[in-house]
DNA sequence: CGGCCCTTTGACGGACGTCAAATAGCGTGG
DNA sequence: CCACGCTATTTGACGTCCGTCAAAGGGCCG
């Protein structure tokens, strides 16, 4: 009964699909998991949007991941319950909530499932390491096309938008925490991107309206 | 008979002691993998220090993680084994080469070894996330200080190093690498670690003359 | 001795941050 | 329905951190 309201849905769920949980609801801007705080339970995202960061003392923060429906959330605290790093829902969040152990004995017990935890492990290890290149390497432009295309890809490889036009409830705020930058900049260069018709914004909405020049883009400048 | 010539030494590579391996030795500066090369061979560093990278098209470069004896270079291709990352030695490197699948036939057979493994991928991923951390949201002064103690307490902790001096082959070019920064901007913060008498630098050693001021420029600044 | 790579230094420029103020959106309560 | 307050967005002026460019040593190896 796919889409229904609480369903664990997404490739790196799939395999959780029969293990005990229970659904949880935060509602917007809600912390769902602080940066150092113990828990036995593994968040899994159903619906809705949310970040993992980590906060610096002076209040800046730096996002690590965008957390979409049918993401662990994080996949770390699957070993290392408490690793300082917190979760935060963006938009209203509905997730499932495993316990460790149970996720643990169904991963050993079964070698397929494990070998989808590797190629998952694998595929978050890369893409925070794209992320590292990005902000090290790659200016402003680059990385906030990179974080759109990104997301993008993400969001149709699970069906979650069809065509060039996304469901994007992140405020400037997120997109400066994830790239690196201060929001007034992200809005310069969102503003940029608006007038040389790359990309549309309107109602928590983002269409990629010329996704080759975007691409160019993002691909190093 | 450990610290003899091609031992497999450090917490990453003790599990993988007993199995058949081959020993080879790669001149400084030279390339160990190449970022698209597939292999099957897992490469695991004996002696010396390696980089692994990421190049971007216009030749500039990320360091990803600096590579120190005992360590795996790296992890991630036990999974996936072209993966777009380059590994190049820095000094004369000593490493050990395991076949793929004899490492993840021992690593399934052992739950004990798959235990280390895991704690090992996330010590992996999480010190990448604290690249990106320091890459999205620390100035050059920290993120150079940051670099310098890393190492100091990985060396440290490998019994590689004793006390505040350590051995450093790392060229400025290297350390702008990981970074994110120039070699021109490297140089003067360098220099003004070396004014401030934070650290000493000669003849391939740092010495850390001021751990508690560097920690603090660390920190946050 | 000569060539190469690395380091150091200075002048200059540009990308991005900081500060500030005006506008717009949006939920809440009257 | 309107008033209000909060948060998000937008814009401009200005500053600074770091990159670029260039040139002059320094160290090492052939």
């Amino acid at each position: 009964m796919p889409g229904r309201c609480g369903d664990v849905t997404g490739d790196a769920a799939v395999a959780l699909a029969e293990l005990p949980s229970s659904v949880q609801v935060i509602p917007a801007k809600r912390t769902i998991r602080h940066a150092r705080e113990f828990s036995d339970a593994v968040p899994v995202i159903c619906e809705g949007w949310a970040i993992a960061a980590v906060a610096l003392p002076d209040g800046r923060r730096q996002i690590l991941s965008i957390l979409l429906p049918g993401d662990i959330a994080s996949v770390a605290d699957l070993f290392e319950p408490a690793y300082g790093r917190s979760v935060e829902a963006v938009t209203e969040v509905t997730c499932r909530l495993f316990r460790r152990d149970d996720v643990r004995a169904a991963l050993v017990s079964e070698p397929e499932r494990l070998d989808r935890l590797f190629r998952l492990l694998a595929r978050e290890r890369q893409s925070v390491e794209n992320l590292a290149v990005d902000l090290g390497r790659r200016p402003a432009h680059g990385r906030v096309a990179r974080c759109i295309l990104h997301l993008s890809d993400r969001l149709t490889a699970r069906g979650l938008a069809r065509g060039p036009k996304l469901p994007f409830p992140l405020r400037q705020r997120h997109i400066a925490d994830a790239t690196g930058l201060t929001t007034v900049h992200v809005c310069k260069v969102l503003g940029a991107f608006q007038r040389d018709g790359l990309i549309a914004l309107e109602g928590r909405c983002l269409t990629i309206s010329d996704p080759d020049k975007l691409r160019r883009i993002a691909d190093l400048l």
